[in-house]
Order: structure tokens, then C-alpha cells, then sequence
RNA sequence: GGCGGAGUAGCUCAGUUGGUUAGAGCAGCGGAAUCAUAAUCCGCGUGUCGGGGGUUCAAGUCCCUCCUCCGCUACCA
């Protein structure tokens, strides 16, 4: 049995994340996962939330609450969010477990043995007031450039002008507006990327069918004027990992914690064990995942993100695994993702700006949004959500094409014949000739979702919901039931069973209405078809089913008026 | 500035290694049907494939140049 682990990329702990976020890793993830699953793979399906680093801290110091009593909330909220939308991770954990923090040390203790970390001493920006170390962009000033008076420590908005928070006149804390900062000497680890220059483009030069976008973006870094550069993986929090090599203090580093982006990564594989703990398995359970030494050997390792995450997936975390001389089970394949805009310009959380996935499921089905969204993902480029396209793709290939679809046959068997199988009648050519074409359109189905091409794969799946529309309007039962009831009888019992199939390749995107589905038509499971002509006998006459209310509602114009403006994004807190 | 992605029918997008009259879905128009959520099915597309130049027997598809949009640019994650 092949055995695929997928990972999608982890939310970070600050917020409700909105529909842009979901599309560029969870929800194709989930496809792919549910895809897997349905097709007879063992899946190990992870995902959860990122925790560590000064965003968080300071959205938990707004909220007025201990930052890991917020982070326990939010991440409590996320992952019943994720049930609601049906993200079918095995484990959702938490990159702030006991778990994450043993394993990030103990690749620090790697790392620093196999000569790949080193301390260095640096200056940086203390603000009194905010008790804090401040990364470069929660300081602003005037730009020395162009006079600006909003521009961050990195980089001035208006002249682009990269900077440094020194070269800022009058700066200042963007988070209390402090301006008692100082320079203050301090001294971090940094992880020596530089040394796996090589390897790493060695690896990735292994990668062929890799998407362009993946492989550009790690080796413009690798290559792109000095190469790769070291990169800082401590900071000056209190919330995070404690510095520590393994079990043991580190001397110099009291008080510091990793870098989020070192430890978030390193949670996939912790995700993993917290997965074995909370189901009372052993660590050989997780390790054949992970260790390649303990039967990950065969596992197809796949990681779904957004473009803006690859450089880590690419290179730092690369890094960290190959650099520790272990042998962990690297990731074959990397799905990246473009961004969803909304309505001709960016998703904005700071502005309230779009849907975000709770907002989402207080107005409509889960079901809804999965298919939209993966039907329209942002796979060759940035992709567009307007509340037009939303409800007239919604309406046409839920309502008209699939919905309809069931209700038409099951209403037209219930009032001509019973709410069971009529029997009589035989399958003939056009019924031969349907299970050809459904076998084509199932195989070039079967690829797309084997390929991870998500829009290809809802276009042909669609294409798979018309083909039983057609079959209805060739055939015309309701005028062969006038001289033929016993063929009219045949055409139904064909039409049930389309039914059933369709509940089976759907059930990856619309996994609720599959179940619906299920349970109205009698279907003992939902599995897999592997011919055609046997799953569109599995009906058999005097099967009894019940004919279930209409699968979807549709969107009115007053509905999409309405969410048009409420989510256009004045600001609400 | 550098790097990357994108610019194809009103809208959202496909277009493999260059090759017959440039495609799909939606919207629109016409027709059929009336089992069904006024739901379905059939037919209908002369769009300067962002502009210009070049290579070629042949370019949306390769090369050059220009324009526009977006992302990244390494201490936000």
C-alpha cells in the first residue's frame, strides 16, 4: 500500500485566517489528502498552528491576556474553524508543544555539532518602554531618503529605499510609540546556510517535475548574488523555544528563544509525535513517517503552501534536516500556491477586508466555499474572488448541474414508480456508450487529482456531473415512460446509480454532500470506483432510498448584495 | 533597482516539446424539452492572443525591446 505524508503549511496563531490563506495550502491539501485516502493509500495528514514570535505576543498583549493563554484560544478556534470547513487532518497540533520543543533542541544540539551554527554578536534596536528587543519593521521614521515620515526600519514605503533602523530620524516603536529606543549589544545563533550551499542545490537539482514556481524562487536565493546567506536563528522573546542544546543550557543564550521559522518546520515532524500521544501509540508509530531509518523509506512526502512560504520549505528547512547528519525523510514534492485577491485588491486583516473562514461558514455551507475555492484556486497565477463569479458558479455547478441533478431523478422515480429501484428493462447502446465516456472522463479525472492540477480536476469532475444531465435528455425517461414503462424503468435505475458514483468522486471536494448523499440513497460506503459498469449496477432493483431535500440552496441577488457590502471592509475589531 | 509570475472572447481561465480555420465554463442570443431547485439539453464566438520588431515554410507558443499588474527582496510570519 503506498503511503503518502502530506503537510500544509502552518497558519500562524494571530488571527482568523481568510479564504486566500485557506485556498493557497489547507483546503488543496485536504483534496489531495481525502484523494489519497479514497484511492487505498495509508495518509498521514498534518497540520498546525504556528505559534512563536513577536506578532503573537504583541496580538496577546492587545487582547490583554497572557500570550500563552491567547495562543491556547486561538488555536482552539482554528482548529474548530478547520472541522468546520471538513479539513480532515489526522492532527492538528501546535508549534508551542512539549513535543515541537524537545525536537527543535534536539536539532540544535545536531546542528551545532556538525559545525553549522555559530554565535555571533550584533546590535539592535531596545525600546525601554516596550520592554523588547524590536525587529526592524515595528520601528518607523522619517526616511533620511525622501522624508517620509512613515517609513519602517527595512525599508521606506514611498522611496523603497531599503534601510536600516539606525538611518530612521526621529524613530520610534510602532507598538507604543515609544521613542526611548537605544542600540543595545546582544548576541544570537546563526544557522550557517552558506556551508550547505551545494547540498542543497544538488538536492533541488534532483527535483525535475517540480513547478517552476517552487524551484525558481529556491534557487534565485541559493544563487543570487553572494548565494545563500547565514541566517539568525534566535531571537530576544520570551515566547518561543528556549535556547538549549538538547537537554542541556546553553551558555550564552539564557533568555533567548529560536526563531520561529527555525522551530515552526520542525512542528511538522513534532505534529507527528503529539499525533502518536494523543492516540496512545509509540514513537516507532510516528518514526516510520519520519526516520528513513525506521520505515519512512517508502513514504511519498508531500508539502502544500503559498509562493510567499517556499523559501523556508526550500532551503532553511532543508538545512536544518539534511544538516543534522539524521536520517530524516525528506519532502518529494512541493505544491505552491498564488494568491486569491478579493474583488480587485488584496485580502486585508489589518483593514477587515474579504471573507475570513468564520465569516465564511456563518453565511453559507462548508461545501460551498471548498468548491468555489478549489475550482478557482490560484495555481498559474493570482487569481480574483468576486461575489458575481461566486454565485453564478455556485448556482450553475452545485444547484443547476449536481443538485438538480439528484433531484430530478429521485422525484421523477418517487412519482412514476417508489422510492426504490424500479426493476424491468435493460441497458443498451446509449447506456454502453455513457460508461465509456464516464470511463474516459473518470481516468483523465483520475490523473488531474493524482497530479495535484485542483482546477483541471474540478472542471473534469464537473464535465462528469453534466454527462448524467445528458444522459437524462437523450433518453427522456418521462417520454419513454409513456410507451415504454419497463425501458423508462431502466433509464431510471441508470440515473440512480449515477447518483451513487457521483457521491464517490465528489466526496474529495463536497465531502458533506457526499455524506447527504450516502445516507439518502443507502449506500453502505463511499468508495472508490474501479469500473464504471459494476458501480452503476450497485443499485439493484427494490433498492430502497429516500428522496433527500434539495443539496443546495441557491444565492439570490439580495444574499450577494448584501455580502457584498458587509465584507468590503470599513474596519470592525 | 534585482529576481520571479502574469497580461488570451464581456467575466474566470486552458493552451504540452512552435504546425491544419485559437479553446472551456459562465454570461448573452436562438431552439428543444417539461422529470427537476424557471433547474436541463442542443446550436451560435471575426477575440489586433498587452504594444512593436525579429527568427522560421509556419509563433499565443522561440529571440529582442517597450508598457501594465502582482509577489518576493532574506529581523513580519
Amino acid at each position: 500500500m503506498a503511503r503518502t505524508l502530506i503537510t500544509s503549511a502552518l497558519p500562524y496563531i494571530n488571527g482568523i485566517k481568510h479564504l486566500g490563506n485557506l485556498v493557497g495550502s489547507q483546503l488543496p491539501a485536504d483534496l489531495y489528502a481525502r484523494y489519497c485516502r479514497a484511492r487505498g493509500d495509508e495518509v498521514l495528514f498534518l497540520c498546525a498552528t504556528d505559534e512563536h514570535g513577536t506578532p503573537a505576543e504583541i496580538a496577546a498583549q492587545k487582547a490583554g491576556k497572557p500570550v500563552a493563554e491567547f495562543c491556547a484560544q486561538l488555536h482552539e478556534a482554528q482548529a474548530e474553524i478547520a472541522k468546520g470547513f471538513r479539513l480532515s487532518f489526522d492532527h492538528y497540533g501546535r508549534s508551542s508543544s512539549d513535543q515541537n520543543r524537545k525536537l527543535t533542541q534536539h536539532f540544535a544540539k545536531r546542528l551545532f555539532d556538525e559545525g553549522l551554527v555559530e554565535e555571533v554578536s550584533e546590535t539592535q534596536v531596545y525600546s525601554e518602554t516596550d520592554g523588547r528587543f524590536l525587529p526592524d519593521r515595528y520601528i518607523e521614521g522619517t526616511c533620511p531618503n525622501c522624508g517620509y515620515d512613515s517609513a519602517r526600519g527595512d525599508q521606506c514605503d514611498n522611496c523603497t529605499k531599503q534601510l536600516d533602523p539606525t538611518d530612521l530620524i526621529n524613530p520610534h516603536s510602532t507598538i507604543s510609540g515609544a521613542t526611548d529606543l537605544e542600540e543595545r549589544e546582544t548576541k544570537h545563533l546563526y544557522l550557517r546556510q552558506s556551508k550547505m550551499r551545494d547540498a542543497l542545490n544538488n538536492w533541488i537539482d534532483e527535483k525535475k517535475d517540480w513547478p517552476i514556481l517552487t524551484t525558481s524562487i529556491a534557487k534565485k536565493w541559493l544563487n543570487d548574488g553572494d548565494g545563500l546567506q547565514d541566517r539568525g536563528i534566535t531571537r530576544d522573546l520570551k515566547w518561543g523555544v528556549p535556547v538549549q542544546k538538547g537537554d542541556a543550557p546553553w551558555e550564552g543564550m539564557e533568555g533567548k528563544v529560536f526563531y520561529v521559522w527555525f522551530d515552526a518546520p520542525i512542528e511538522y515532524i513534532a505534529c507527528a509525535n503529539e499525533w502518536t500521544e494523543a492516540n496512545g501509540l509509540t514513537d516507532a508509530d510516528w518514526e516510520r513517517w519520519w526516520r528513513t531509518d525506521k520505515g519512512a523509506d517508502d513514504v511519498r512526502y508531500v508539502q502544500f503552501m503559498g509562493k510567499d512560504n517556499v523559501p523556508f520549505h526550500t532551503l532553511s528547512f532543508p538545512v536544518t534536516m539534511l544538516g543534522s547528519n539524521e536520517p530524516w525523510k525528506m519532502v518529494d514534492y512541493i505544491k505552491s500556491f498564488n494568491y486569491l485577491n478579493y474583488d480587485g485588491g488584496q485580502f486585508s486583516t489589518s483593514r477587515g477586508r474579504g471573507v475570513f473562514m468564520d465569516q465564511a461558514l456563518s453565511i453559507l455551507p462548508a461545501d460551498y466555499w471548498r468548491w468555489w475555492l478549489l475550482s478557482h484556486a490560484p495555481e498559474s497565477s493570482d487569481s480574483e474572488f468576486t461575489w458575481e463569479n461566486f454565485q453564478q458558479s455556485v448556482n450553475k455547478d452545485l444547484s443547476d448541474v449536481l443538485g438538480n441533478f439528484v433531484s430530478r431523478i429521485t422525484k421523477f422515480c418517487r412519482s412514476k414508480f417508489s422510492e426504490s429501484v424500479p426493476s424491468g428493462g435493460t441497458y443498451g447502446p446509449v447506456e454502453e456508450a455513457l460508461i465509456a465516456d464516464l470511463s474516459d472522463k473518470l481516468k483523465a479525472y483520475e490523473t488531474h487529482m493524482t497530479n495535484m492540477d485542483v482546477r483541471k480536476s474540478a472542471m473534469e469532475l464537473r464535465g462528469i456531473w453534466v454527462a448524467g444531465n445528458e444522459y437524462l435528455q437523450t433518453t427522456a425517461p418521462w417520454a419513454t415512460f409513456k410507451t415504454d414503462p419497463e425501458q423508462a424503468a431502466a433509464q431510471v435505475r441508470l440515473g440512480l446509480n449515477l447518483i451513487g458514483l457521483y457521491a464517490r468522486l465528489s466526496a474529495p471536494f463536497i465531502p458533506d454532500t457526499a455524506e447527504k448523499i450516502q445516507a439518502a440513497l443507502n449506500m453502505s460506503n463511499l468508495d472508490w470506483p474501479t469500473d464504471i459498469a459494476a458501480t452503476l449496477g450497485e443499485f439493484k432493483e427494490g433498492h430502497a432510498f429516500t428522496v433527500p431535500d434539495n443539496l443546495f440552496v441557491k444565492i439570490d441577488d439580495d444574499q450577494r448584495v448584501e455580502w457584498q457590502e458587509k465584507f468590503a471592509g470599513k474596519r470592525e475589531d
